[in-house]
DNA sequence: TTTTTAGTTCTGCAAAAAAAGAACCATTTT
DNA sequence: AAAATGGTTCTTTTTTTGCAGAACTAAAAA
């Protein structure tokens, strides 16, 4: 019987960092560091959702200073959050959904780069000889613009159904 | 005389030179290694828009090894291609615009892993007690379907608009 | 057949990024 | 007032990445 229980936990608590490292590399994949990229993945995994600092050091087993530096650095992107209880020192760290929303929409935000720099060098190209490649230019461009207008529109009529997000 | 053209010369080298830099910084950001960004850029931005090994080579001022490897690697992911002119040993790079708008098109498309991603997480807290936040982390990804969904339209519309780009 | 050309591939090194260690500090608890 | 707690910050170590150098190769030219 305390075999069976110890076995199940085991399993679980293993089910569960595996998940995590599974977790946390699609977030390195989307730029992050592989610490806060885990801290990211056991937040959101973890029951409850909320986890103080030593908490996640044990889980994570990374040291104390990657620790604070990486919750420091979710924090100021903005996808970590904290909340405390009264009579109770620690920190309890958290995801921020909103904040998690936000970066979603300011990485889709981003594609208007891409089109800037294209028309810069079509700016630089404009008395070139090849009219031909600058044509082909002209429809990345048209392209890249259609998308970015569109996908502000599409964020701009979420923002107005959904007021607080 | 000779001293003026020499400087004139020298002077919209050196322009070019800048201005590759800034946009290669541009590509850096966009997730690629310095030198295969200034290739991308000096491409874009030279005149003709095809160049041989050798002149990216002189004119970035880097290693054979450096050159191969990133034009093979920017050949792979496609946005760079190169033509022949027979009685030519040489292969001229130059940058492939289809290739160009299909990574745009990937690059938007992979909002859709986050997307996965927080579903994989709901789905794994389906028995939580904690329902605000899954209520929150739906909200999350109600959003980002949304949003994903609207650019595959987006982007279906275009194909339909325009059938070979 | 030898030499040249147009790259490629492998090894190593330096710089940058990530993580660890340890000293430190402000509160809080004792 | 002393010790413990909950971190932070600075320095060092480790890992990863990017690039260069040089030896190499297949095809073409001489």
């Amino acid at each position: 019987m305390r075999k069976r229980t110890a076995v199940t936990l085991h399993k679980s608590a293993d089910l569960l960092l595996e998940k995590v490292e599974k977790i946390g590399i699609m977030i390195e994949q989307a730029g992050q560091a592989p610490v806060p990229g885990r801290i990211v993945a056991y937040l959101m995994l973890s029951e409850p959702p909320y986890r103080d600092f030593y908490e996640i050091q044990a889980f994570l087993k990374a040291s104390k200073s990657s620790i604070s530096t990486a919750l420091n650095q979710l924090m100021q992107v903005g996808v970590v959050n904290y909340i405390t209880f009264s009579g109770n020192r620690r920190r309890y760290f958290q995801i921020n959904t909103q904040g998690l929303t936000k970066v979603i929409k300011e990485r889709y935000r981003k594609g208007q780069l891409i089109n800037n720099m294209i028309m810069e060098t079509l700016q630089h190209r404009k008395n070139s000889e090849f009219q031909r490649f600058n044509r082909e230019l002209k429809e990345v461009i048209d392209f890249s613009t259609y998308i970015h207008k569109g996908m502000d529109k599409l964020i701009a009529d979420w923002e107005k159904l959904h007021p607080l997000s």
